[in-house]
DNA sequence: ACGTTCCCGTAAACCGGTTTGCTAAACCGT
DNA sequence: ACGGTTTAGCAAACCGGTTTACGGGAACGT
């Protein structure tokens, strides 16, 4: 029983082989500066003592490290409980493996991002939902290492993965406001941190402006009061739901700035007795995978969450400090409505409310 | 316009303070070794300098990385299609943080688990669904890493989370056949790699040899051809489900391997014009969270995803080496059925169905 | 006043690779 | 036979930290 064997390192293949270290080297890294057998015969010693590069000693020395991270401000745990982040993180891992990159999740440390982001060993950052104000972009854009900003606001010219968001909670409250509804609640995801909710450059205010112009094209004003947030996964669907019915709001139609919550809402008011769509028509927003095997299905709007993943890698690898200036350093991504089972006309009951509030 | 200014170093710092790079270094790792003063002028001058520690070369240098692997013989883009597994990330990222450490996904790099497994820079490597059988465990072995191993079978002393999948999967067949089914499909999880299905190890053997007792207890044999076997996703139970109608099979209830499957499969029965439960029920593996927010609810086998990854991770950071040997180094969690709504009565006219092929 | 201890800080080795000259031998044409 | 070019391989510097061994001086005990 020896002790932890130590794995052997470059010196010890180079000394068995009665070669240099660099020889070694070169045998993996750059065979043809080698003769042939010098290389097979490395490589044999290499094998017979299964000689592995140690890849931290690789990295320092490239310095390179051959992976991107995914940057959230909230713990991973919160993250995965919405399965719109695993799809976007399959993009992401999609076009990392194609190249040749690993993938590592940069979440705080000890509540501290900051913190994470001094441990991260990385040649990319993608940032995911980070106000465009959070102290830490402040820090990566200092630090020099390549970075885009996703689901996020962006300056001009900054590497970022944008999503047209208005366009599409517009088409989402145009389809309800088709249907007949003037009666809506807004279900939005609440900001990461502390910061000011209403920061103007949030998703959910974007998505909310897009709401508001499709209802204000009928007259109709969402009122604060009919808007509820809550963190972006189903139980927060249920709870934002609850607490807005317990607070006397009776819309018609729901809202939903994320299919998670979406799902969510469905469900509290199954529990409250309220038939979907019959008496109450949900939006969702995302089109997740699920969306399509709730029941009903949810009418939701699309958004391409697995190529935004690809797209934020691509832009990450060749967005180093110069980058070819030709190629934009935003993508944009358009977004659809997808028409499923979650809405019906208003229910003839609630037809008539002449004013919101007479 | 300075080129991409070098991050400083250590050096930088030392000569900047006009102390040593021991001194900088204790400065942040053991002050006590300092006079308290001195750190405080070292920590000013690096703060000046904005510095940051390259986190890689302090893995070199320490030879420990702060970081956990999870290893997957799928590429990343198929398991994030499976909330199950984001359930279980969600708990090894919970654990991980805790403990100050990051995650790192490790799946194949262009087909090929082992060098993705060379490429990876990790304390300790968690292999999720990898068969006993996989090669590339015993490559992990070898490297004298920690490792744990998860939904996989392991030699009695190895370091494992077990989750008794048989008993799960007993009390699920169980339940149907007292709601007096007797027409079963099975639709099981195919193996990752081109290994042999029928090993008798993977989890569908184990999950399969409950489904088999529980309906041997009323006579009845599970054939072959009423087991399909596709990917755990909700496509995945999807095309399975057809597979099986198409092939002839006509069953009273589904026994799905994976709730994502059985998501799928109550999709493609609905397709198919069968209600669920009325027609067809169904029953799934993992108690995801979307099991409460499906229609019906899904009627499911818990299991505890997110504490398994946790345990996980605990078991990884204490494997090491020289375990303390009174610890387990195996934890197997108990498995329950969850009665919902996607099960009901075997429907009267198939009720008797007196020989199973007569 | 002197040996001992303690405190503070330094120099240098080390972690395990990669990469840059550089040299000695082989090859080449004339 | 000879200068010029390849070719094959080596030595050493380097990446950016950590850690061990050691030394000088102040404080301490007697």
């Amino acid at each position: 029983m020896e002790q932890a064997t130590r794995r052997s390192t470059i010196a010890d293949v180079a000394r068995a082989a009665g070669v240099s270290k660099a020889a070694v080297s070169f045998a993996f890294n750059t065979p043809e500066r080698l003769s042939t057998d010098t290389v097979a015969r490395i490589r044999d010693v290499a094998a017979g003592l299964d000689y592995r590069p140690d890849p931290v000693a690789r990295m320092l020395a490239q310095r390179r490290t051959w992976t991107v991270g995914i940057l959230t401000p909230q713990a991973l745990d919160v993250i995965f409980a919405n399965p719109y982040f695993g799809e976007f993180a399959a993009g992401v891992a999609t076009a990392a493996e194609a190249a040749g990159l690993a993938v590592q999740f940069i979440s705080p440390l000890h509540g501290s991002l900051a913190r994470a982001v001094d441990r991260a060993s990385v040649d990319g950052i993608i940032a995911v939902g980070l106000g465009a104000d959070h102290p830490e972009i402040g820090q990566i854009r200092r630090s020099g290492i390549p970075y885009v900003l996703v689901d996020s606001t962006a300056l001009p010219d900054e590497p970022a993965i944008l999503v047209d968001d208005e366009t599409g909670a517009r088409a989402a409250a145009a389809h309800l406001v088709n249907l007949g509804h003037r009666s809506f609640l807004v279900i939005g995801i609440e900001p990461p941190s502390a910061g000011p909710a209403a920061e103007p450059a949030w998703v959910t205010s974007r998505r909310l402006r897009g709401y508001r112009a499709a209802a204000a094209d009928v007259g109709i004003a969402i009122q604060d009061d009919a808007i509820v947030l809550g963190p972006a996964s189903m139980e927060g669907g249920i709870e934002a739901f609850h607490k807005a019915w317990a607070a006397g709001q009776r819309p018609t139609a729901v809202l939903a700035m994320s299919d998670a919550m979406a799902i969510g809402a469905m469900r509290a008011a199954r529990e409250l007795g309220l038939r979907v769509p019959a008496d109450l028509s949900v939006v969702g927003f995302d089109d997740l995978d699920v969306a399509q095997y709730t029941d009903p299905p949810l009418t939701t709007v699309h958004q391409p969450n697995r190529q935004k993943g690809e797209e934020a890698v691509r832009l990450v690898i060749d967005g180093g400090p110069r980058r070819n200036p030709l190629e934009p350093a935003q993508h944009q991504f358009a977004t659809h409505l997808v028409v499923r089972g979650s809405t019906a006309v208003v229910p003839p009951l609630r037809q008539e409310v002449p004013d919101d509030k007479a």
